[in-house]
DNA sequence: TTAAACCAGTTGCGATTAGCAATCGGTTGA
DNA sequence: TCAACCGATTGCTAATCGCAACTGGTTTAA
């Protein structure tokens, strides 16, 4: 692990740690695809990341403090990996990039949903998304009075998968 | 110029026209410290970017969308580069970054006081700054009425630095 | 009991990219 | 005329990327 930096600027220290292809695929996918294991990051990858490269990004994100990582007691092997408050507040930038990626490049449908309804969410719902990923991730408490964005997010990708699969078939 | 992606997902084609150490550096130089011509941007880099990876960039940056370039009448080798729609609409990502670094990493006062100041003026900061850059690259009319977040940021950063060396010249 | 499936990675290797230093041919201003 | 400046380019080494095959161990089901 490095720790000199280029320059004390805010912009660029965050482009050391997250400045590259993989890292905040990796979190993208434990954070909205609640991905837990190396094998569930590897085969559902939508982009399918390599074997060595997972590894290496997740070695590198629990060094850097952005990921946790602890034994899976159900099987010896596994390893449960888990956001930290420090990848939990990466919430904001992740729908800023959805929203410029869904302005400005040829987003699929399916896959852009979520960042649409983040979008339109905005700031209050990113912060109930970010308190429910405290709840999944580090063991906080949870409020059961407020209705679960994770699942939100969820049903709504589910939806466009569904509606999508039957428009497909129906032109057959 | 590839034109194949590995997903429709938003923040992975963002991630793949964005994702390396220095494509947005280079955009926050033209961005924030107004440098419009290669050397500009190689001599004043507080990151130090070699002159070849600038000039890559900027060929890349071009091709895709988030730069121009156009001849300075002034100079027949110089070259002026200027942000598009497509950049100045990363304002919004530049702020969450500067915010999610000034918190989690260990940056220095001086460079961080502007991402410092777009926190705090939240959203309608950055459309008044998105307007102005649209002036200063895109031609687009300037409103005189407003003052300029641009000089703002400026002054702002040239305050810090003037404080934090008046206090080293007296701590001597 | 044993074989197949699954687990988290590791290794080897060629291709690409990063980064440094020196250099290029042309332009400008004194 | 000549030094300084201009936007790059070239040659080079080291590091990283990305694919495919493989490792040693664990779990599951016949």
């Amino acid at each position: 692990m490095q720790d000199t930096y280029r320059s004390g600027c805010p912009i660029n220290l965050t482009l050391e740690v997250l400045g590259d292809r993989w890292s905040l695929i990796v979190i993208r996918d434990i954070m909205f695809g609640n991905r837990r294991h190396f094998r569930e990051l590897l085969q559902n990858s939508e982009e399918g990341i390599a074997s060595n490269i997972l590894a290496d990004r997740l070695k590198r994100l629990v060094e850097r403090g952005l990921l946790s990582r602890e034994d899976d007691p159900s099987h010896k092997q596994k390893g449960i990996y888990s956001l930290t408050e420090m990848s939990i507040r990466l919430v904001p930038i992740f729908a800023e990039m959805g929203t410029w990626g869904r302005h400005f490049m040829p987003v699929s449908e399916e896959l852009s949903i979520r960042a649409q309804l983040l979008e339109e969410g905005g700031r209050p719902l990113w912060e109930d998304f970010m308190e429910e990923l405290r709840v999944l991730h580090l063991h906080a408490p949870r409020d059961p009075s407020k209705p679960s964005v994770f699942d939100r997010l969820r049903a709504a990708y589910l939806e466009v998968v569904a509606r999508n699969k039957a428009a497909a078939a129906a032109a057959e």
